[in-house]
DNA sequence: AGAACAGGTCAACATGGCTGTCCCGACCGC
DNA sequence: GCGGTCGGGACAGCCATGTTGACCTGTTCT
Protein backbone atom coordinates (compact mmCIF):
# COMPACT_ATOMS: atom_id res chain seq x y z
CA UNK A 1 0.00 0.00 0.00
CA UNK A 2 2.99 2.15 0.69
CA UNK A 3 4.66 1.67 -2.79
CA UNK A 4 3.32 2.79 -5.99
CA UNK A 5 4.42 0.28 -7.77
CA UNK A 6 3.17 -2.35 -5.76
CA UNK A 7 0.83 -5.48 -7.37
CA UNK A 8 -2.85 -3.79 -7.80
CA UNK A 9 -5.34 -6.00 -6.34
CA UNK A 10 -7.67 -5.66 -8.79
CA UNK A 11 -10.50 -4.85 -7.22
CA UNK A 12 -12.84 -4.86 -10.29
CA UNK A 13 -16.63 -4.17 -10.62
CA UNK A 14 -16.04 -2.48 -6.48
CA UNK A 15 -17.77 1.15 -6.87
CA UNK A 16 -16.09 3.73 -6.76
CA UNK A 17 -16.90 4.36 -2.56
CA UNK A 18 -15.48 1.11 -1.71
CA UNK A 19 -11.98 1.55 -2.81
CA UNK A 20 -9.12 1.98 -0.48
CA UNK A 21 -9.12 6.03 -0.24
CA UNK A 22 -12.46 6.09 0.65
CA UNK A 23 -12.15 3.25 3.47
CA UNK A 24 -9.62 5.34 4.91
CA UNK A 25 -11.49 8.44 4.66
CA UNK A 26 -14.00 7.35 6.25
CA UNK A 27 -11.73 5.23 9.35
CA UNK A 28 -9.82 9.19 9.60
CA UNK A 29 -12.75 11.13 10.01
CA UNK A 30 -14.72 8.74 12.12
CA UNK A 31 -11.37 8.93 14.56
CA UNK A 32 -10.67 12.50 14.37
CA UNK A 33 -14.35 13.35 14.60
CA UNK A 34 -14.93 11.26 17.43
CA UNK A 35 -11.72 12.62 19.28
CA UNK A 36 -12.74 16.11 18.97
CA UNK A 37 -16.42 15.50 20.54
CA UNK A 38 -15.83 13.43 23.41
CA UNK A 39 -13.24 16.03 23.88
CA UNK A 40 -15.78 18.96 24.19
CA UNK A 41 -16.42 17.40 27.67
CA UNK A 42 -13.53 17.02 29.23
CA UNK A 43 -12.83 20.07 30.47
CA UNK A 44 -16.76 19.71 32.53
CA UNK A 45 -15.91 16.58 33.90
CA UNK A 46 -12.12 17.82 34.75
CA UNK A 47 -14.05 20.26 36.62
CA UNK A 48 -15.98 17.60 38.70
CA UNK A 49 -12.79 15.26 38.89
CA UNK A 50 -13.96 12.85 36.90
CA UNK A 51 -13.24 11.18 34.16
CA UNK A 52 -14.87 9.84 30.84
CA UNK A 53 -15.91 6.82 32.04
CA UNK A 54 -18.17 8.16 34.67
CA UNK A 55 -19.37 10.67 31.70
CA UNK A 56 -20.77 7.55 29.92
CA UNK A 57 -22.30 5.96 32.80
CA UNK A 58 -24.32 9.47 34.02
CA UNK A 59 -25.27 9.66 29.76
CA UNK A 60 -26.66 5.76 29.60
CA UNK A 61 -28.41 6.07 33.03
CA UNK A 62 -29.68 9.65 32.29
CA UNK A 63 -31.28 7.91 28.71
CA UNK A 64 -32.47 5.18 30.14
CA UNK A 65 -33.56 5.94 34.02
CA UNK A 66 -34.26 2.48 36.42
CA UNK A 67 -31.88 0.61 34.42
CA UNK A 68 -30.29 -2.11 35.91
CA UNK A 69 -26.72 -3.18 36.41
CA UNK A 70 -27.00 -5.81 33.93
CA UNK A 71 -28.39 -3.54 30.99
CA UNK A 72 -25.65 -0.87 31.94
CA UNK A 73 -22.66 -3.44 31.68
CA UNK A 74 -24.00 -4.96 28.46
CA UNK A 75 -24.22 -0.78 27.46
CA UNK A 76 -21.04 -0.39 28.16
CA UNK A 77 -19.57 -3.72 27.26
CA UNK A 78 -16.81 -3.35 30.23
CA UNK A 79 -16.53 -5.80 33.10
CA UNK A 80 -18.63 -6.24 36.22
CA UNK A 81 -15.45 -4.63 38.37
CA UNK A 82 -14.83 -1.42 36.14
CA UNK A 83 -18.48 -0.54 36.08
CA UNK A 84 -18.61 -1.39 39.70
CA UNK A 85 -15.89 1.21 40.66
CA UNK A 86 -17.58 4.39 38.50
CA UNK A 87 -21.18 3.67 39.64
CA UNK A 88 -19.34 3.61 43.30
CA UNK A 89 -18.17 6.88 43.11
CA UNK A 90 -21.04 7.70 41.28
CA UNK A 91 -23.30 7.37 44.29
CA UNK A 92 -21.07 8.37 46.62
CA UNK A 93 -20.88 11.82 45.05
CA UNK A 94 -24.91 11.59 45.19
CA UNK A 95 -25.31 12.04 41.56
CA UNK A 96 -26.43 8.51 40.95
CA UNK A 97 -28.73 6.68 43.69
CA UNK A 98 -29.83 2.73 43.26
CA UNK A 99 -32.84 1.30 44.97
CA UNK A 100 -33.41 -2.67 44.51
CA UNK A 101 -36.53 -3.64 41.47
CA UNK A 102 -39.79 -4.49 42.98
CA UNK A 103 -40.17 -7.24 40.95
CA UNK A 104 -37.03 -8.76 41.16
CA UNK A 105 -35.39 -7.21 44.46
CA UNK A 106 -32.06 -8.64 43.47
CA UNK A 107 -31.45 -5.79 40.79
CA UNK A 108 -30.26 -2.81 41.66
CA UNK A 109 -32.34 0.17 39.54
CA UNK A 110 -30.50 3.06 38.48
CA UNK A 111 -31.40 6.66 38.67
CA UNK A 112 -29.89 10.10 38.23
CA UNK A 113 -29.95 12.50 41.58
CA UNK A 114 -31.00 16.03 40.52
CA UNK A 115 -27.35 16.60 40.82
CA UNK A 116 -26.11 14.13 38.65
CA UNK A 117 -28.91 14.92 36.05
CA UNK A 118 -28.16 18.62 36.47
CA UNK A 119 -24.01 17.60 35.45
CA UNK A 120 -25.39 14.95 32.69
CA UNK A 121 -27.31 17.82 31.25
CA UNK A 122 -24.50 20.37 31.36
CA UNK A 123 -22.38 18.07 29.82
CA UNK A 124 -24.84 16.94 27.38
CA UNK A 125 -25.20 20.78 26.18
CA UNK A 126 -21.26 20.85 24.99
CA UNK A 127 -21.98 17.62 23.22
CA UNK A 128 -25.24 19.65 21.66
CA UNK A 129 -23.46 22.74 20.69
CA UNK A 130 -20.48 20.56 18.26
CA UNK A 131 -23.08 18.54 17.05
CA UNK A 132 -25.49 20.32 16.35
CA UNK A 133 -22.92 22.83 14.42
CA UNK A 134 -21.83 19.89 12.30
CA UNK A 135 -25.43 18.72 11.22
CA UNK A 136 -26.03 22.08 10.82
CA UNK A 137 -22.87 22.70 8.32
CA UNK A 138 -23.74 19.45 6.55
CA UNK A 139 -27.36 20.00 5.91
CA UNK A 140 -30.29 18.06 6.95
CA UNK A 141 -29.93 15.38 4.14
CA UNK A 142 -26.48 15.12 5.40
CA UNK A 143 -27.52 13.42 8.81
CA UNK A 144 -29.72 10.65 7.17
CA UNK A 145 -26.60 9.14 5.51
CA UNK A 146 -24.19 9.87 8.72
CA UNK A 147 -26.80 7.47 10.96
CA UNK A 148 -27.01 5.12 8.19
CA UNK A 149 -23.62 4.62 7.90
CA UNK A 150 -23.12 4.56 11.96
CA UNK A 151 -25.97 2.07 11.56
CA UNK A 152 -24.47 -0.24 9.69
CA UNK A 153 -21.33 -0.52 11.41
CA UNK A 154 -23.18 -1.81 14.56
CA UNK A 155 -23.99 -5.19 14.81
CA UNK A 156 -27.75 -6.23 14.26
CA UNK A 157 -28.82 -7.39 17.89
CA UNK A 158 -26.76 -4.53 19.47
CA UNK A 159 -28.74 -2.18 17.11
CA UNK A 160 -32.21 -2.78 18.70
CA UNK A 161 -30.81 -1.84 21.95
CA UNK A 162 -29.34 1.43 20.64
CA UNK A 163 -32.57 1.75 19.67
CA UNK A 164 -34.79 1.03 22.45
CA UNK A 165 -32.95 4.02 23.95
CA UNK A 166 -35.04 6.45 22.70
CA UNK A 167 -37.80 5.23 24.17
CA UNK B 1 -38.99 40.53 31.81
CA UNK B 2 -35.73 42.28 33.32
CA UNK B 3 -33.78 39.03 34.83
CA UNK B 4 -32.66 36.86 32.17
CA UNK B 5 -30.95 34.37 34.15
CA UNK B 6 -32.05 30.50 34.07
CA UNK B 7 -30.85 29.66 30.73
CA UNK B 8 -33.87 28.39 29.69
CA UNK B 9 -33.37 25.61 26.65
CA UNK B 10 -35.91 27.26 24.72
CA UNK B 11 -35.15 26.74 20.90
CA UNK B 12 -38.39 27.53 19.20
CA UNK B 13 -37.54 27.65 15.31
CA UNK B 14 -34.41 24.71 15.37
CA UNK B 15 -35.36 22.17 12.88
CA UNK B 16 -35.96 19.02 13.71
CA UNK B 17 -32.99 17.22 13.03
CA UNK B 18 -31.32 19.88 15.58
CA UNK B 19 -33.73 18.80 18.83
CA UNK B 20 -32.36 16.70 21.24
CA UNK B 21 -33.51 13.20 20.39
CA UNK B 22 -31.69 13.79 17.09
CA UNK B 23 -28.74 15.00 18.45
CA UNK B 24 -28.99 11.77 21.35
CA UNK B 25 -29.21 9.52 18.49
CA UNK B 26 -25.90 10.91 16.47
CA UNK B 27 -23.86 10.87 20.04
CA UNK B 28 -25.51 6.90 20.78
CA UNK B 29 -24.74 6.30 16.94
CA UNK B 30 -20.37 7.52 16.72
CA UNK B 31 -20.56 5.96 20.27
CA UNK B 32 -20.87 2.54 19.05
CA UNK B 33 -20.21 2.71 15.64
CA UNK B 34 -17.06 3.77 16.63
CA UNK B 35 -16.43 1.35 19.19
CA UNK B 36 -17.18 -1.75 16.72
CA UNK B 37 -15.10 -0.38 14.32
CA UNK B 38 -12.02 -0.28 16.57
CA UNK B 39 -13.08 -3.47 17.95
CA UNK B 40 -12.54 -5.03 14.65
CA UNK B 41 -8.59 -4.93 14.95
CA UNK B 42 -8.06 -6.02 18.46
CA UNK B 43 -7.82 -9.35 17.97
CA UNK B 44 -5.27 -9.17 15.26
CA UNK B 45 -3.48 -6.60 17.53
CA UNK B 46 -3.47 -8.97 20.72
CA UNK B 47 -1.80 -11.69 18.33
CA UNK B 48 1.12 -9.97 18.04
CA UNK B 49 0.88 -8.50 21.75
CA UNK B 50 0.42 -4.85 20.69
CA UNK B 51 -2.36 -2.38 21.21
CA UNK B 52 -4.33 -0.11 19.74
CA UNK B 53 -1.81 3.26 20.43
CA UNK B 54 0.57 0.90 18.26
CA UNK B 55 -1.92 0.88 15.69
CA UNK B 56 -2.75 4.31 15.25
CA UNK B 57 1.05 5.57 14.91
CA UNK B 58 1.34 2.69 12.40
CA UNK B 59 -1.47 3.49 10.26
CA UNK B 60 -0.64 7.40 9.95
CA UNK B 61 2.76 5.93 8.96
CA UNK B 62 1.10 3.94 6.45
CA UNK B 63 -0.69 7.00 5.69
CA UNK B 64 2.01 9.01 5.23
CA UNK B 65 5.51 7.95 4.70
CA UNK B 66 8.28 9.64 5.78
CA UNK B 67 6.49 12.03 8.15
CA UNK B 68 8.50 13.00 11.13
CA UNK B 69 7.85 12.63 14.90
CA UNK B 70 6.58 15.95 15.31
CA UNK B 71 3.69 15.62 12.64
CA UNK B 72 2.80 11.68 13.89
CA UNK B 73 2.47 13.67 17.37
CA UNK B 74 -0.10 16.69 16.52
CA UNK B 75 -1.78 14.02 14.55
CA UNK B 76 -2.34 11.88 17.44
CA UNK B 77 -2.50 14.57 19.82
CA UNK B 78 -0.77 13.16 22.97
CA UNK B 79 2.65 13.91 24.63
CA UNK B 80 5.71 13.25 23.09
CA UNK B 81 6.41 10.88 26.40
CA UNK B 82 3.73 8.64 25.14
CA UNK B 83 4.40 8.24 22.15
CA UNK B 84 8.33 7.75 22.66
CA UNK B 85 7.05 4.57 24.45
CA UNK B 86 4.82 3.59 21.33
CA UNK B 87 7.52 4.20 18.86
CA UNK B 88 10.40 3.02 20.81
CA UNK B 89 8.71 -0.74 21.26
CA UNK B 90 7.03 -0.50 16.92
CA UNK B 91 10.81 0.56 15.96
CA UNK B 92 12.59 -2.40 18.50
CA UNK B 93 9.99 -5.06 16.88
CA UNK B 94 11.21 -4.24 13.80
CA UNK B 95 7.63 -2.99 11.99
CA UNK B 96 9.14 0.85 11.81
CA UNK B 97 12.20 2.64 10.96
CA UNK B 98 13.82 5.87 11.35
CA UNK B 99 15.78 7.87 9.35
CA UNK B 100 17.84 11.35 9.86
CA UNK B 101 15.87 14.32 7.41
CA UNK B 102 18.15 15.46 4.88
CA UNK B 103 17.01 18.61 4.82
CA UNK B 104 17.05 18.68 8.34
CA UNK B 105 19.11 16.15 10.20
CA UNK B 106 17.65 16.78 13.51
CA UNK B 107 14.49 15.20 12.01
CA UNK B 108 13.61 11.98 12.31
CA UNK B 109 11.73 10.79 9.37
CA UNK B 110 8.95 7.26 10.19
CA UNK B 111 8.11 4.43 7.60
CA UNK B 112 7.44 1.28 8.05
CA UNK B 113 9.50 -1.69 7.31
CA UNK B 114 7.97 -4.19 5.04
CA UNK B 115 6.78 -6.29 7.75
CA UNK B 116 5.42 -2.88 9.64
CA UNK B 117 3.72 -2.57 6.27
CA UNK B 118 2.49 -5.97 5.93
CA UNK B 119 0.86 -5.97 9.69
CA UNK B 120 -1.07 -2.46 8.43
CA UNK B 121 -2.34 -3.59 5.67
CA UNK B 122 -3.40 -6.56 7.43
CA UNK B 123 -5.21 -4.65 10.14
CA UNK B 124 -6.86 -1.97 7.29
CA UNK B 125 -8.62 -5.29 5.52
CA UNK B 126 -10.26 -5.90 8.79
CA UNK B 127 -11.52 -2.18 9.44
CA UNK B 128 -12.16 -1.99 5.39
CA UNK B 129 -14.19 -5.64 6.17
CA UNK B 130 -16.39 -3.46 8.33
CA UNK B 131 -16.77 -0.41 6.98
CA UNK B 132 -16.79 -1.00 3.64
CA UNK B 133 -20.19 -3.48 4.86
CA UNK B 134 -21.51 -0.45 6.32
CA UNK B 135 -21.22 1.76 3.33
CA UNK B 136 -22.89 -0.53 1.53
CA UNK B 137 -26.03 -1.13 3.61
CA UNK B 138 -26.43 2.40 4.03
CA UNK B 139 -26.45 3.66 -0.16
CA UNK B 140 -23.36 5.41 -1.60
CA UNK B 141 -25.79 8.29 -1.26
CA UNK B 142 -25.77 8.21 2.63
CA UNK B 143 -21.73 7.84 2.38
CA UNK B 144 -21.35 11.47 1.57
CA UNK B 145 -23.43 13.12 4.48
CA UNK B 146 -21.28 10.44 6.68
CA UNK B 147 -18.35 12.44 5.71
CA UNK B 148 -19.93 15.89 5.46
CA UNK B 149 -21.25 15.87 9.34
CA UNK B 150 -17.80 13.88 10.82
CA UNK B 151 -16.05 16.65 9.02
CA UNK B 152 -17.82 18.95 10.57
CA UNK B 153 -17.18 17.75 13.77
CA UNK B 154 -13.24 18.72 13.40
CA UNK B 155 -12.23 21.96 13.58
CA UNK B 156 -11.22 23.96 10.79
CA UNK B 157 -7.32 24.07 10.67
CA UNK B 158 -7.42 20.65 12.01
CA UNK B 159 -9.07 19.56 8.98
CA UNK B 160 -6.45 20.40 6.78
CA UNK B 161 -4.10 18.14 8.12
CA UNK B 162 -6.85 15.16 7.49
CA UNK B 163 -7.46 15.98 4.21
CA UNK B 164 -3.34 16.31 3.19
CA UNK B 165 -3.40 12.47 4.22
CA UNK B 166 -5.09 11.14 1.15
CA UNK B 167 -1.87 13.56 -0.10
C1' DA C 1 -34.03 -27.87 48.47
C1' DG C 2 -30.85 -26.61 45.22
C1' DA C 3 -29.47 -24.29 40.97
C1' DA C 4 -29.10 -20.16 38.61
C1' DC C 5 -28.90 -15.36 38.74
C1' DA C 6 -28.02 -10.14 40.08
C1' DG C 7 -24.87 -7.80 42.16
C1' DG C 8 -20.72 -6.67 44.99
C1' DT C 9 -15.97 -7.23 46.33
C1' DC C 10 -10.94 -8.40 46.74
C1' DA C 11 -6.30 -8.72 44.85
C1' DA C 12 -3.43 -8.18 41.13
C1' DC C 13 -2.12 -6.56 36.74
C1' DA C 14 -1.85 -4.08 31.83
C1' DT C 15 -2.33 -0.18 28.92
C1' DG C 16 -1.88 4.23 27.70
C1' DG C 17 -2.51 8.60 28.93
C1' DC C 18 -0.20 12.54 31.91
C1' DT C 19 3.47 15.83 34.36
C1' DG C 20 8.04 17.74 35.15
C1' DT C 21 12.71 17.76 34.33
C1' DC C 22 16.77 17.26 31.89
C1' DC C 23 19.73 16.34 27.86
C1' DC C 24 21.78 16.34 23.11
C1' DG C 25 22.66 17.79 18.69
C1' DA C 26 21.29 20.64 14.79
C1' DC C 27 19.78 24.93 12.92
C1' DC C 28 19.37 29.89 12.49
C1' DG C 29 19.76 34.84 13.21
C1' DC C 30 22.54 38.38 14.82
C1' DG D 1 30.61 31.89 15.48
C1' DC D 2 27.79 32.06 19.28
C1' DG D 3 23.50 31.93 21.73
C1' DG D 4 18.80 30.79 21.41
C1' DT D 5 15.41 27.90 19.60
C1' DC D 6 14.00 23.61 17.92
C1' DG D 7 13.46 18.32 17.04
C1' DG D 8 13.82 14.51 19.42
C1' DG D 9 14.81 11.38 23.36
C1' DA D 10 14.82 9.88 28.12
C1' DC D 11 14.21 9.70 33.24
C1' DA D 12 10.82 9.02 37.24
C1' DG D 13 6.43 8.77 38.80
C1' DC D 14 1.34 9.32 38.74
C1' DC D 15 -3.50 8.39 37.29
C1' DA D 16 -7.59 6.52 34.83
C1' DT D 17 -9.56 2.72 33.15
C1' DG D 18 -9.55 -1.48 31.41
C1' DT D 19 -8.56 -6.76 32.44
C1' DT D 20 -8.68 -11.68 35.12
C1' DG D 21 -10.17 -14.97 38.58
C1' DA D 22 -12.08 -16.14 42.79
C1' DC D 23 -15.52 -15.76 46.04
C1' DC D 24 -19.64 -13.96 48.75
C1' DT D 25 -24.62 -12.54 49.55
C1' DG D 26 -29.18 -12.62 48.80
C1' DT D 27 -33.09 -13.65 45.56
C1' DT D 28 -35.64 -16.14 42.38
C1' DC D 29 -37.03 -20.08 39.87
C1' DT D 30 -37.82 -25.11 39.30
Amino acid sequence: MAVPTAPEPFRPASPLFLREPEIRKGVELLYFGYSHLTRAIDEGLAAKGLGRAHHRALYFIARQPGLTVSQLLALLAITKQSLGRVLTELTERGLVEMRPGDRDRRQRLLRLTAEGAALEAALFEALRERLSAAYQSAGQGAVGGFWAVLEGLVPADERAKVAALGR
